[in-house]
Formats: C-alpha cells, sequence, structure tokens
DNA sequence: CGGTACGTTGAGATCGGTCAAAGGTTGTGG
DNA sequence: CCACAACCTTTGACCGATCTCAACGTACCG
C-alpha cells in the first residue's frame, strides 16, 4: 500500500470542502492517507451486511448504491453515491456492517484502512469535524428518505429523488446543464423508492408526457426545474451544502 | 447555569456505556458538564425545523419524537427517543435544524451550550469517539426505517416498530417484564409507520385479535415475543448495543 | 358534567401491486 | 457484420392493501 498518492484521493478532499472548512494542512494530511485503489465492475459488493470491516472506502469515480434487504428477499436501495462520498465511515467504528455497498457502475475505490483513519482522526481535529458533519449530513439525507417514502406518493417520490441526485450532481461538478448522468435501472430506482418497477416506469412515462423531463441511454435531461422541485416538495437545506443554509430562525 | 450537577446526567453516561466503553474520567467529564434543566409538557417543541441553535437537548426521562414535515401539512415521524437519548447532536456541528424534535410526554431535559460539547470533544478522545458512534448509531436505526417503510406490509411494520421500542426500553433498563411503556397515540404510530391512523387501528385490533399483544392505558404487553418478532423480521444488530453484533463475516 | 382528545366502525374509492408477455437495446462471439 | 443472449423497458388486465370520509363510542380532566 503506497505511502501517498498525490492528487488520486482529490475527490474527497473536494466533497468534504463542501460542507466544511479544511486548512491547508488538513488537506495534506488526507491526501497522504494511504489506500489501496481498485475498479470494480458494476454490481460488486465493496461492503456485505453482517461483515466485519478494517478498512473504510472512498469513492473516485463511478456510483454506488447503500442496500439492505427485507424479509422475503425484497432489497431496499438507501442511498445513491458518486465521486468524493466516503461509503462506509460507519465502519471506522462499528465493527459489523449493517447494509451491503455496491458498485452501480465501474467504480474507482480506495481502501483506507480504520487505523490510518483514527490516527488522522486523533491528529487533525479539523478533519475529525469534518467527518462527523458528513456522517450527520448523511443522516439528514436518511431522515428526508424516511419522509419521501412515509409520506408522498409516487409521482413526488420518483420526482424528489431525481432532484436530489442533480443537486448531488451538481456539487460533485459532475454536470451543471439541464442533462445529467442517469446510470440507474427503473428497477434501482423503485428499490430506492419503495415501489415497484412497473409502477416506475409508468410514472416516468407520465412525466416525460408531461414535458418535465426527459431519459435517454444513461442520460436525464431535466426540462423543467421548477415544476420538478415543485412537484417533489424539494427543499436542498437538508444536503447541509455550504450556502444552502435558507430559512434559519434564532432559539435557545 | 449551574457548573455540575452530580448524578443528573447518569442517563446520558448508561446510554453512551450501552455502544462505547467511558474510562471513569470520561464519565467524570461528562457529569460535569454545564447545563440548564426544564421540565417540558407534551407537545412542546425542543427544537424546530429551520431554527439556528446553540445548545444540545439530552433527555432525562420521558419520551421525545423527532418530525419532519411534508408538503400538504403531513407529518412523518423519524425517531422515538428515551431516557439518556442525545436528541440533537447533530445541532452541535449542523448550524440549521433540518427537522424538529418535539416532548412526547412530560419530559425532563438538559440544554448543554454547544460550546461546552466542543470542549469536552476536544479533550477527550474517548468522549468524541463515543458521541460519533452514538451518531453513527442513530444513522444504522433511519435505515432501518427506511427499509421499514419501503418494504414492508402495514402488520410488518406496526410489529416492528414495536420491536424496536420494546428493545430500546430494555436497554434503558426501563421494563423487562412482558408489560411495557406505550406512551403513543395510534396518530404518532401512524406518522412513524406511514400509514393512516384509521389503518393503526385496524392492524392493532388484528395483533391484539391473534393475541400477539395486547395494549391498555399507556400500557403494551408482549404475549408472544417469538412472534412478534418474526413477523416483524426483526433483528437488533442495527441497534448496535453492545454484544448484540452476531452473525459476522470478515472481509478486506 | 361537559368538553376535548383518542379510539373504533363502516362503506366505498383508489393507488399501486401482481402476473405475464412483448418490444428494445446492448454487448459479445462466431 | 450478423445472430444471439441477457437485460431492460413497456404494455395490458386484474386485484387488493390501504386511504378517505364521516360518524359514533369512550376515557380522561377541569
Amino acid at each position: 500500500m503506497p505511502a501517498f498518492n498525490s492528487d488520486k484521493l482529490m475527490p474527497l478532499v473536494r466533497k468534504l470542502a463542501i460542507r466544511s472548512s479544511l486548512e491547508p494542512a488538513d488537506a495534506e494530511a488526507l491526501f497522504g492517507l494511504p489506500h489501496r485503489l481498485a475498479l470494480l465492475d458494476p454490481g460488486v459488493y465493496i461492503v456485505r451486511e453482517g461483515d466485519i470491516v478494517d478498512s473504510c472506502a472512498l469513492l473516485l469515480s463511478g456510483y454506488a448504491h447503500r442496500s439492505k434487504m427485507g424479509l422475503g428477499g425484497s432489497r431496499q436501495i438507501l442511498a445513491f453515491h458518486m465521486r468524493g462520498d466516503l461509503l462506509d465511515l460507519q465502519n471506522s467504528l462499528l465493527e459489523v456492517a449493517d447494509h451491503s455497498v455496491q458498485a452501480l457502475t465501474c467504480a474507482e475505490v480506495a481502501f483506507v484502512p480504520r487505523s490510518a483513519i483514527a490516527a488522522v482522526v486523533e491528529k487533525r481535529p479539523g478533519i475529525a469535524r469534518a467527518f462527523w458533519r458528513d456522517t450527520l449530513a448523511d443522516a439528514s439525507i436518511f431522515r428526508e428518505w424516511i419522509l419521501n417514502l412515509g409520506r408522498r406518493d409516487a409521482r413526488q417520490r420518483i420526482s424528489h429523488l431525481t432532484c436530489e441526485i442533480v443537486a448531488m450532481q451538481q456539487q460533485a461538478g459532475i454536470c451543471a446543464g439541464p442533462s445529467y448522468a442517469w446510470p440507474f435501472t427503473q428497477e434501482q430506482i423503485a428499490d430506492a423508492t419503495g415501489l415497484t418497477p412497473v409502477h416506475v416506469n409508468r410514472v416516468l412515462q407520465a412525466m416525460r408526457a408531461d414535458g418535465v423531463i426527459s431519459t435517454g441511454q444513461r442520460v436525464l435531461i431535466v426540462h423543467d426545474w421548477a415544476r420538478l422541485k415543485a412537484a417533489a416538495g424539494f427543499n436542498p437545506a437538508y444536503l447541509h451544502f455550504k450556502g444552502a443554509g435558507q430559512g434559519a430562525r434564532l432559539t435557545a
């Protein structure tokens, strides 16, 4: 495992800087993290539910998702991840993985040993804070998904998920225009929204017919962002990106 | 604000010790946290969505819940909390609250200033780790709720929630027998499971008719834990209580 | 003793699920 | 360059879990 690989870990530093202020020395320390690189094919498991994990995976390029299995073999997708995301920071403190993480496209992943994470966290409080913030922001996104599944109908759910993916791609600097990467199958959208693939298909057709979006080969085009956002009730505050903190009141 | 209030914060130390090992000095430091005590009536807001918060609430007795509002005024409950729980550790790092926390029963709450949290975290790595672990465990519970809402039918959802509340009460040392505290209205159960109060009522009747549980005035009795657990597909591993780590495999 | 909040009941509507099959697209190997 | 396989999307008919609305019963509290 090479001691430092220069700017291979750049996506991680970029991502953390979206939510936290990092000193130059913090960035240095992150670049210096020891890691093992891997190129994964779609569907490959990065972490499997029940595993005891001794390293922490960073997604450098491509897409990944977390998921959990239900009783009858049904699958629930818990989150989608893209370049720069920390895939299992939780496993740096919780020994047994409570869910799985899989590559969704071809993906470049860096595995960092738990011990190295622990060391850098101990040495640099700024990094500890950035990691903790990231954990908290992830939890906030999980909460929004609970609302999505519990209190929105099929069209709202899919619209909201679409808004979230668009917002994340913009922040990750993947796309800015009305066209976005869309590496998901309708079955994956179904597993993320608690619906069936058949129903997802029908809802997407309706959204296309209404001129809100169109989908092509692995591509999404948003024609009417205002309408998409309104239909979803999308408010990006829960993503906790810097400068997205609006509508604040003061309290004890 | 008194500098230390001896064992008033005992429930917090107890709770953290369920998931992390604390040195005696860590416990000392926790007992010494400055705080303001408050006795809250049912329904009182502890944190409100959109607030800028400069203190962190600890629940010393009673029950509380987190919730988030949807578009049409619909409410989704995100978590239930009981004695010892940290109610808004996230607000110690994320400035704007992305959801609300309310007292569910009469509740005793200690408010600790953000600055005091930050100081104790910086001085004692053991406490920092315990806080982070607690955050990660909360996120794990959110994930299980996503699965609950996305991939289980009404009876499974209610059964699972019941199992979770029972397990939490056991860990908090509130009850051990087949009788448990049940301070929830059917409307709150509905808001937590993504159902309507009417349907929750019918499902609870079915569960009583099947002899699995009975409910009385603010009390739940579990007659057939095995059947309840099986119907829910309940596996307590996601709660990350110590000694609940079973079914582990080894991985890179 | 009256009010308010909570629990219960019934009838009818609907959103989304199920099952099964047919079209498309993509990639691979001969 | 074609043929085939695998996977993904689309379609149709039917079904059923859960919602909606509206009323009635019940317990607690001042």
